[in-house]
DNA sequence: CCATTACGCTACGACCCGTAGCGAAAGGCT
DNA sequence: AGCCTTTCGCTACGGGTCGTAGCGTAATGG
């Protein structure tokens, strides 16, 4: 967590409730299932939390910032179990992405805070740090494992190395999330079968450029 | 275009004036490059276009409608002329498009209306009629264009190869948004050759499974 | 018991929304 | 020409949200 603003922590004085946290968290939420993103007002999530509304604004400056920690734990779920092959941890991975996705709190909330942060530095290093990253690790484990069990040679200049690193990331997040939000069809196991198949396929000719 | 509220064109009375429509979404543009979407009002365009906010509600029912059709046009610009090989077409296009998201416009406004279409399926239809549309179309004719040349073998289940089409769509399309926006890195020609050669490399296992 | 901070509550000015009502302008029709 | 219809600019309005200020009260630590 450690994201909201909470510059130092004071040793003086009656103590934030964590109970409050959670309850706008989870109330936050519920309003972006019920309402979306665009209708979801700062009142309205402190009503339902059950708190006032200057409890919200000692914590989180903006809509923006409070909706992006109520969203960034549901990527806490993201695991990358060892199935035994490449193309399997793909698998898997992109279709527990994709159910995240199909969530409506994050199908509404995540474009919208994302296009937010074309134009507010602090959001997207909020963003990056609390789920992108997240993200991202799994790409480096997947990454990692197929080199241990063969599949992928390792690649001796670590700077290709994370350039390549970058493109899987951008392409399988890219990808599910223009199919599940723009095109806004199923990410079904068919398509996930293709889209592995591809990214196993066209990783050698990456690998080859040098 | 054809897009804006006119549902039917009455054959009496004073006619909308082009004028004011044009003006309406250059001073759209020119809002979302100073103050980005969220800061975006209606009564701001209405001044700038010199315009009557009332002008503004006869024509467009909302603000995601308007900027929708403001940065529509910008996408009439792309094109797919034949560099002789599927992998230096791809490349093209996808400077192309970066090249747009690059614009402080669509970068605010492309992800923003997407979050709004999540639940508003008039807009979403909107969207992919002006502007998703306008993108797929050259991958399509990017494929049609490598089968003719060979490079590409020609799909004997039309299924398949629409399934194919969608896919190839959303990973260049996604992985653009993704690498652009979300990695907010940039799409130089060094990213853009890894994700072709990706790509060429791995259509053909995507081919193989039939 | 005192200093300090968080809390709930109320109230407030500022802003934006979307619409109504008006008189004037600009076309088509006969 | 005169009439009809629709658009235009303008003003004004109720309704809603924002973010903050001010207050008294509650909950800690020294």
């Amino acid at each position: 967590m450690r994201s909201r603003t909470t510059p130092d922590t004071p040793r003086t004085g009656r103590p934030r409730s964590a109970e409050a946290d959670e309850a706008i968290l989870e109330a936050t939420r519920a309003a972006l299932v019920e309402l979306g993103w665009s209708k979801l007002t700062m009142g309205d999530v402190a009503t339902r939390a059950g708190v006032a509304k200057t409890t919200l604004y000692r914590r989180w400056a903006n809509k923006n910032e409070l909706v992006v920690d109520a969203v960034a734990v549901l990527f806490d779920q993201l695991e990358l179990p060892d199935l035994g092959s490449l193309q399997a941890d793909i698998e898997h991975v992109v279709l527990q992405f994709a159910g995240l996705l199909e969530r409506p709190e994050t199908k509404t909330a995540l474009m919208a805070v994302v296009a937010e942060s074309t134009r507010d530095a602090p959001l997207r290093e909020r963003i990056r740090a609390s789920i992108v990253d997240r993200q991202k690790r799994l790409v480096l484990d997947g990454r990692r494992r197929a080199q241990e069990r063969g599949e992928l040679p390792s690649e001796r200049e670590p700077l290709t190395a994370d350039a390549i690193d970058d493109l899987i990331f951008d392409v399988v997040a890219g990808a599910v999330v223009h199919r599940a939000l723009v095109s806004a069809e199923p990410v079904d196991a068919q398509w996930v079968a293709r889209l592995s198949a591809l990214l196993v396929g066209g990783l050698g000719a990456v690998a080859a450029l040098g």
